[in-house]
DNA sequence: CTCACCAATATGTATATACATAATGAAAAG
DNA sequence: CTTTTCATTATGTATATACATATTGGTGAG
């Protein structure tokens, strides 16, 4: 969290700090720009700047005639692009299916959950599952939720609903951490996956906050080659 | 290459160009900004939307009383943090050797090099190499670089520079693709790497262009858990 | 000769203004 | 009742201007 130098800057930060926080969910307006010059007690090209540079971020959505809103989460996707595991089965044309293995809620307190960014006795929510392509497992999610962050979740059965798809849902927008490795699979894993043991898997683990806060750290393990993550991007963004 | 729709959009391109071209080479003095201002016949402020969003891309550092000079490649790592391998390995504290395998020059013909984004017949650098961490080999490289990109790579022997490094400070900029997997090491790939066969390897291919043209595809294949890939993004940018 | 100070300079930020563009909603014409 | 037209409105781009800020290079006092 850099303080702002600039009064531009600050406004940037104000409303994406809104947005972050959720109390502007996606689809709000923002407040017109002749409205946030009075706020501010500036000019236009001054809101202006920072409205601009929010919407090339891709926080906001910019319509004339109508206003700013607030824009529809797009996942990570959009930067490093890994899809929605339901969308990313559909996009192959397989039927998708998902379904829960456990879920415990705790306090976080080994040395994994601090490796995640997790503090010591916070409450978490502990989830593992699965998401098939057919019949065949497609991949195998570990999830930890912090129940601080995000408190609604704890109310959430998560019997139907991936955790993922929810919190996508819920928490508009976070910084990222992705890091990507293979590993053979383990004999628990390999027979969640239906796979020989030793079989080479993709292991994606993603780190999100929001606001500062660790919201939620998730393991996906893809067996052997079915699977690959692709990022592009391109200087102009 | 969208079509430049307004000035300062057009002056971040032309400037880009340039840079990308490599007709401004790493640490070129950009002209100032009156200078540009008299040279497109439009005001400052303009000139300066344009440079300060190149200076956001990366692409140039602005000083003040100084000017604005060509910044020197990063490589991809700002984005998705790939580092250069020799850095990489000396941050583990171990010894760097880098070892050319083999390097042949041709012409593109192979579903595969079309795959890669290289038109048939385009002459290509096809090169093997390894790169170790002590006595270890780290990694296993093997390159695609077009010639009709970067013709000064055919006079290169690439016999003590790694093809990376090299191309990194002659291509100081690209839009670039990695695909990230798991594969079992075949018996050749596991005897590069003095390993056992079929064991999980992490193979990140990464494509790059310059200007809309291909430069260069290059498969790195690291060994068992010895290696993971980052990735970290903020909003902000 | 050294150091403190100052003027010149290029970028950084902000203002007031202007006209262009796209989309909305309502009034007018068929 | 439908379609066309048009004024309204919010954003998009650009200008001329102003002052702030950091850094370079030189100048003068000690």
């Amino acid at each position: 969290m850099t303080v702002p130098s600039s009064l531009h800057q600050r406004i940037l930060a104000d409303i994406g700090q809104k947005i972050v926080s959720g109390e502007w969910p996606p689809g709000h307006r923002i407040p017109f720009e002749h409205e946030l010059t009075e706020q501010y007690g500036c000019s236009r090209m001054t809101v202006n700047k920072a409205l601009t540079q929010l919407a090339k971020a891709g926080l906001i959505e910019r319509r004339k005639r109508s206003g700013s809103f607030v824009a529809r989460p797009r996942s990570q996707a959009a930067v490093l692009e890994i899809h929605d595991i339901r969308t990313e089965v559909e996009a192959l044309g397989l039927p998708y299916r998902y379904s829960l293995s456990s879920l415990t809620q705790r306090l976080a307190e080994t040395p994994e959950d601090a490796t995640a960014g997790f503090s010591d006795a916070v409450p978490l929510l502990d989830i593992a599952c699965r998401h098939f392509a057919g019949d065949a497992p497609f991949c195998l999610e570990e999830r930890l939720i912090s129940l601080e962050a995000v408190p609604e979740a704890a109310v959430q059965s998560f019997a139907d609903t991936a955790p993922g798809a929810w919190l996508i849902s819920h928490v508009p927008w976070s910084t990222a951490e992705h890091t990507i490795r293979a590993v053979a699979a383990d004999r628990a894993t390999a027979r969640m996956l239906d796979v020989p043991p030793n079989t080479a898997c993709l292991v994606v683990e993603r780190r999100t906050w929001s606001g500062g806060l660790p919201v939620t750290r998730v393991r996906l393990t893809y067996p052997g080659t079915s699977h690959a993550v692709v990022a592009r991007f391109t200087p102009e963004g």
